[in-house]
DNA sequence: CTTGAGCTGTGTGTAACACACAGAGTTATA
DNA sequence: TATAACTCTGTGTGTTACACACAGCTCAAG
């Protein structure tokens, strides 16, 4: 099997499978009259295994540790399970992120339809975008910093 | 105003000043006898504004899409107004996806925990994850695609 | 044999920085 | 003043998971 062959057989594209050959995640052998790669039964099993471990949302590099393993021989579902923990918890932190700034986006959104169009000056560029950033900080500062000792900065 | 001071002013590390100077969105003067950057009160400005922007998300390139308009002197809020609708709706996308894949995370991390340990075969590397991904795909198509016919295509 | 379409491997680009590192500047000590 | 120690700078490269460009090769039709 040639490299666009299984690409088209599991749906993707010829570069995807390049990319996980070029990465060594795939092993398949050259021809020696062209030089072509050329995929087996294995590369088969091991590119479908990838693509579910991706669709769990396991990076490549997790990927490349449970081959590692099942490499000798060795079951690899310990290590999925604790993966997998560590993988739900990132997705929980990412997800809180998301509902903080989509929070933040329809704030924005609305704040803006009544506050009118500005044109930049020296100290602000877009006023909608640095004081909605204001009413983040709370009171943490109220002023923002500034290059006030520049002068005696800039003498050297 | 030296890299390093600018960077701890506003509380960034240096190497994240270098970046945005790198890619052009601060201009600094070059210093004629050490080479080192100089950076102004105007630098400083732009630097606060992109700051304030990556924190509702908008990406190197939208602020430099908005520092192309205001640099000319022109009003960016109504641009900005249509960046950020779209930015809502990436992240809406995304937060979909978050979802999404949190409950896929969770739902195997339960499914897992009846299942035993299994070595790989060779057409199995981990079944925890190949099982998974084919629940998903639910009867879209019952047989995994193998390479069936590989002799006939190995025979060249 | 020649032409042309299709396929291949490899090199490079992407986003937003972080890190490494050699060389230059700055300070301290003698 | 010399010299060692320490800090700072710019630049080159690495990061994720591919996508794209492209020259060269293969293979079937004529
Ligand atoms: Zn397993
Ligand atoms: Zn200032
Ligand atoms: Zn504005
Ligand atoms: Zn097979």
């Amino acid at each position: 099997m040639k490299v666009t062959q299984l690409a088209n057989k599991l749906g993707v594209s010829a570069d995807t499978v390049r990319f996980y050959t070029r990465i060594g995640l795939l092993n398949p052998s050259k021809s020696p009259n062209n030089g072509y790669k050329t995929f087996n039964h294995k590369d088969m099993v091991r590119m479908q295994f990838i693509l579910s471990a991706r669709n769990l949302g396991f990076s490549v590099e997790d990927i490349k540790v449970i081959f590692s393993k099942t490499d000798l021989g060795d079951s690899a579902c310990q290590l999925v399970r604790e993966l997998i923990k560590v993988k739900l918890l990132e997705t929980e932190q990412q997800f809180n992120e998301m509902v903080k700034l989509r929070s933040k986006l329809s704030k924005a959104i609305q704040d803006w339809s009544q506050m009118p169009d500005n044109i930049p000056t020296g100290n602000m560029i877009c006023h909608l975008i640095e004081n909605t950033n204001q009413e983040d900080i709370v009171s943490e500062e109220l002023d923002v910093p500034h290059c006030v000792n520049e002068t005696s900065t800039e003498v050297k």
